[in-house]
DNA sequence: CTGAAAGCGCTAACAA
DNA sequence: TTGTTAGCGCTTTCAG
């Protein structure tokens, strides 16, 4: 392996010059020339582990995320990545399976490995612990999810917002008993979306003069709690079905879980738009679903990129006060929310 | 940030022996609980860069492959993760996009990281160029493909029995007219494929004493070259459906192309069972597809796991000859083949 | 079994 | 502008 030192003594000139030459210190076009074509005949390249070593900072920025499977995620890898690229980061991805241990024995080796910093899609928002990190200094960006009390930067979606407009269209459609099938319990984005689906619901039952009493009664027999994958999805709307007074929509808080409630319904000899469907998050391979799947839209990517530009922003020291970035859903009405038959 | 000489100070003893705590060395056992109780109070955890750089040899593997996206890499990658966490390596994942030059950046990075070794679903076959890192001794094992003249490892799939047990296949449950979507021409996984195709598909019409001038005709007729992607399978089922003597069963090479091809067929009002499909590599969210897709199954995962296997063997200085590991497929029979209507 | 000491390759003061 | 020098935190001989 060649080294500075090879390159230095080839060109006639020192490490430091050689070094200047690859970090954009001064140096004479002429030597700057000499050095360059050194390290070319020598195919030399930086030892980045020596300079990360030198300037305990690191050019690898960490992006934590619950399943690497969930095309979500990987949406929001990308614009991590594309983000990173500009500033010559390089980004580590590491699947925590949604697994709190999993997730910080990568925090830890973040840590150890010297990272630039690290983006966290966080797999609990009671457990996941980034203190070890803020407090030793690393910068850290939240995504997706917050976790609880953490102070870091984030970048979240309108959770809220999007599930009392899903719940909403839903309503005005002429849906009269609309489900939902939320997320986890304590996941952050879950509860967020289960609140909007309440407030939004909870505004159309009054509208149709049912009295508030009942309107609690209905919340809490329409609800169902699923984990984010498909089986999830699937068995949580097979309950439903079976209720005495089973519903005619259903509000999914996410892609995976909408699979899920699609097979249900069909095993069950049901479907769009008949009975409403309508999913938090675009369903992967949309195009196989007949008909066409009413979504609340997620700027998954964006997600990502701008988590990266935020964690940028820190790596290079600026110091502004802890931001969190709400980015807006867009709701994209497509047939399987047409309506009921009348 | 605490280092090992806070540590043995803490301790009263030598930072060497705090080292070898960490690294399995003999260390009495009354002092070595010393060290342990002071690194736990302090925080300890070894800087990983140092120990890179003093030993030459980092913890972090990494990973190219051409789309993250794409739900076969990503199920790759978690086999290439899972084995790795036995050996406590991490893996930086490292998204190509299919691009050569991209691909390059990432391969020179993993060389100035110094990482412990790259798995490689190349980009090109011809393009890309590995040299650059087993010249200097950095373990690699190819992955899915294996570009032309690497002295490298690789691990690949049996596309041409996969393509001929699928064929054979659909000949036996009773379709006549079998069709092929091949992938692109010149791309060495879709050539064979189709010449898995074409051997089972001959030895079915021998076996039906078609005479041997007229097999080469039908297979002419019956195979389109797709491009391994939604719509290119849409059109090529298409034109298929558009024949003076359409078929009745198609083989489409990748996932992707089936997606297509499925729309294609609903749009013409045929779908399977009666009108047979196999898809090589399994559809992403299959659940969504009624009736279930019978598929050859590739075994991505454990593609990965089995790289990340040979790859910890280089790493570990295993000096074996160059291996060659070729995982079969396995057709996975479902619905869609059931048989055409009698 | 333990400690002292010498670097791994690079960068950042500091002098020249 | 350039070179000299002193480490970053760790592992690993080599003596003791």
């Amino acid at each position: 392996m060649t080294t500075i030192n090879d390159v230095a003594r080839a060109a006639g000139v020192s490490p430091a010059t050689v070094s200047r030459v690859f970090n954009g210190g001064r140096v004479t076009p002429e030597r700057a020339e000499r050095v360059r074509r050194a390290a070319e005949e020598l195919g030399f390249a930086p030892n980045r582990v020596a300079r990360s070593l030198r300037t305990q900072r690191g050019s690898v920025i960490g992006l934590v995320i619950p399943d690497i499977e969930n095309p979500f995620f990987t949406s929001l890898a990308r614009g991590v990545e594309d983000a990173a690229q500009q500033t010559n980061l390089s980004v580590v991805l590491c699947n925590s399976d949604g697994e709190v241990d999993k997730e910080r024995r990568y925090l830890s080796i973040a840590l150890a490995e010297h990272m630039a910093g690290v983006i966290v899609a966080a797999a609990s928002r009671d457990r996941t612990d980034l203190s070890a990190l803020t407090d030793r200094g690393m910068p850290v960006v939240a995504v997706d999810r917050r976790p609880r009390g953490a102070s870091v930067d984030a970048v979240l979606v309108d959770n809220m917002h999007g599930g009392e407009a899903a719940t909403e269209h839903l309503a005005a459609r002429g849906y009269r008993r609309i489900a939902c099938i939320a997320g986890p319990p304590g996941v952050s984005t879950a509860e967020e979306r289960l609140a909007g689906y309440r407030d939004g619901l909870r505004a159309a039952l009054r509208a149709r003069d049912v009295p508030e009493d009942e309107i609690d009664d209905v919340l809490a027999t329409l609800t169902r709690h699923g984990d984010y994958r498909v089986e999830g999805g699937r068995a949580a709307m097979a309950e439903l079905l079976a209720l005495p007074e089973p519903p005619d929509a259903v509000f999914v808080a996410n892609n995976l879980m909408t699979v899920g409630a699609l097979q249900a319904l069909r095993e069950a000899g049901l479907g769009p738009p008949d009975f409403g469907v309508l999913s938090f998050g675009d369903v992967p391979w949309a195009p196989l679903i007949t008909p066409s799947l009413t979504a609340v839209e997620l700027p998954s990517y964006d997600l990502g990129w701008t988590a990266a530009g935020l964690l940028q922003d820190r790596i290079a020291g600026r110091k502004k006060p802890l931001q969190t970035v709400v980015l807006r859903t867009a709701l994209r009405v497509r047939d399987s929310t047409a309506g009921p038959r009348r």
